[in-house]
DNA sequence: TTTAGCACTCTCGACCCGAGAGTGCTAACC
DNA sequence: GGTTAGCACTCTCGGGTCGAGAGTGCTAAA
């Protein structure tokens, strides 16, 4: 994206400045008075002809004022907003809500997606972390009712899973005692294949337990089975963009299901400035969000568990408190998930 | 509810289903074309007049058709669509997709929401169970990185929590597999202050852990730190009702909202025809659901571990089913439930 | 008690119109 | 050459009008 004149690069910063506060085409007039520019309308004017013929600037119709095109809007995230952090005094605060959490771990997406959302003034989604390489830590079978067991397997990293598990014959908690030791003491920082390798030379229970943890782990590598954290949705429906319920119901559709925004995400994960990635409009590849942006990142410990993070909101939103909310709170995800992960 | 004269009552019905069809006020002309009614419409308009004046039906306007008020639906539900069961195949289908889910505890909410969103055409939602009772199961400790050390606790009936703790001094995993075997031998089955009462005499790291156990217990009990499902969010935002996006926003808030859900819910526990609770337009009390309705039923083994299900949908949702949709499904959960509930 | 007929009412969409905002262009100016 | 004042032109937006159509309530007859 090529360099702009410096006045120009002024008055689109401003178009848009002024366009995210005021919601309406922005008129050469309200440029030259709100920000006491030393030019005169028509000067304005004549540059804004120029954005509008690049591209950066789109008229509604004519006659009347221009509002920021997505080119307009990438320009702007590239070159005007620039890499500053969020106030100290915001970032203190955001720390110690995360330090008041440090002990709650099922709290801390659910802490996330809260942050993000009030800080970043946009609908916020936390995906649960997914382990890149999940490897057994631990594992406990209770008895409950008849011939039903309770599997709960622990990997590293924390994450916890629990699954069902029907036996022949109702088991006495000793006996499945046992064979849990055994099979911690046995597979203990084993991946699936080599849980799997294990079972082979085990009597009829562990081996069924311990191809039960191997698709289990498996399974944990594949798809995080954890929740979607989300919050402020509310919130950014009730801006005008969103005022008509179809564009609304699109841009809702995305943070619903769960397929889409895996697979969003997933295209989103190639790092960008700072490790955030800034989408604008669906950069013509996403219908539904057409008239959304999105800021993302992703957090955890690099090649081990990771998860996403992100705001959307309206295409015309603060990209700069977004960006660096965003970039903060996936560093301090981070940081906490690091202190967690066992080597 | 007085029982109204059984022609009235048919046209009552008519008029409900045929608004709940077409979303427009309904016409005497129609109901009597299109139900083959043996009436004339200017009989049909006689009984509609009497309906009008009774309250059961209103006209937005003079001289436009009559659409049902909040009593209207209420007789309806109470009188007229009755206690039908949802259709062997639906039954099931539904069934046969929570068979397929037996293992795996922690799909099952998730999957109870999608059945209800689908097959009630609504918003679904989903809380997790929430112990009554809360006791000590078991416990693990896990060794993570330096001083830290990561406690998973599993309470009867099989809910996990995890917290972190923070100890003095690096800890070996074998000290910390001590302390967990001690605590479990000495707590299995307590409640939270019983286990408060065992931490007294015993050496400090068991101590410090058996208080933060009976917290955690007792957090189990107080609130559901489990989370709410929800699903079909999107379609029911499809519903005309919805079309300002204002009410739309009225009614998300509060499906997105965990504390305003709580007291909702809180409120609705009172059980009802079969358990099944049905409120129409927040029933005067709740501003942000007057024009919506919800079907709500507590499902899982009362006295110990319970959680709420239900949809929402607009004002005309199709009650019959959803009604025997909300209770099939509070069924099933509570059967799953019941058998993992560990006496 | 039911029904046909009819006058009456109200909404809804189409259309028109004028005010106002904002532009693009031209010509003068620095 | 870049900048600016002036001005004609264009388009939106809100309000007002109007006729068609739908649906009613009432009356009188069956």
């Amino acid at each position: 994206m090529e360099k702009l004149p410096p006045r120009q690069e002024t008055i689109l910063g401003l178009v848009i400045r002024e366009y995210i506060d005021s919601v309406t085409p922005v008129s050469s007039k309200v440029l030259v008075d709100k920000y006491n520019l030393s030019i005169s309308t028509a000067t304005a004017r004549n540059e804004m002809v120029a954005l509008t013929e690049q591209g950066y600037l789109r008229q509604p119709h004519t006659s009347a004022g221009r509002e920021p095109t997505e080119q307009g809007y990438r320009y702007f995230v590239q070159r005007i907003v620039g890499e500053n952090e969020l106030p100290l005094a915001e970032r203190r605060t955001i720390s110690h809500q995360f330090y008041q959490a440090r002990r709650d771990v099922d709290e801390w997406m659910r802490l996330a997606a809260s942050v993000l959302a009030q800080h970043a003034h946009g609908a916020s989604l936390v995906t649960a972390p997914r382990q890149m390489k999940a490897r057994f830590k631990h594992l406990e079978l209770i008895a409950t009712q008849g011939r039903l067991v309770l599997l709960v397997l622990v990997l590293a990293g924390g994450e916890v899973r629990q699954q069902m598990l029907t036996l022949a014959e109702p088991p006495s908690q000793e006996s499945l005692s046992d064979a849990a030791k055994q099979l911690n003491a046995l597979c203990y920082g084993l991946d699936s294949d080599a849980v799997l390798g294990q079972a082979a030379h085990l009597p009829t229970l562990e081996q069924e337990v311990a191809r039960l943890i191997a698709e289990m782990i498996r399974k944990a590598e594949a798809f995080s089975a954890g929740e979607i954290f989300r919050d402020g949705v509310t919130t950014v429906l009730a801006e005008p963009e969103f005022a008509t319920s179809d564009s609304a119901r699109q841009a809702l559709r995305v943070l619903e299901e769960r397929s889409y925004l895996e697979e969003f995400l997933a295209k989103a994960m190639s790092p960008n400035v700072g490790g955030v990635q800034v989408v604008i409009g669906g950069e013509n590849a996403w219908e539904e969000l057409k008239e959304c942006s999105m800021v993302l990142a992703r957090y955890g410990v690099a090649g081990y568990s990771t998860g996403a993070l992100g705001v959307l909101g309206p295409q015309r939103m603060a990209y700069g408190r977004a960006i660096s909310t965003v970039r903060y709170v996936a560093g301090l995800m981070s940081d906490m998930m690091y202190e967690v992960y066992v080597e």
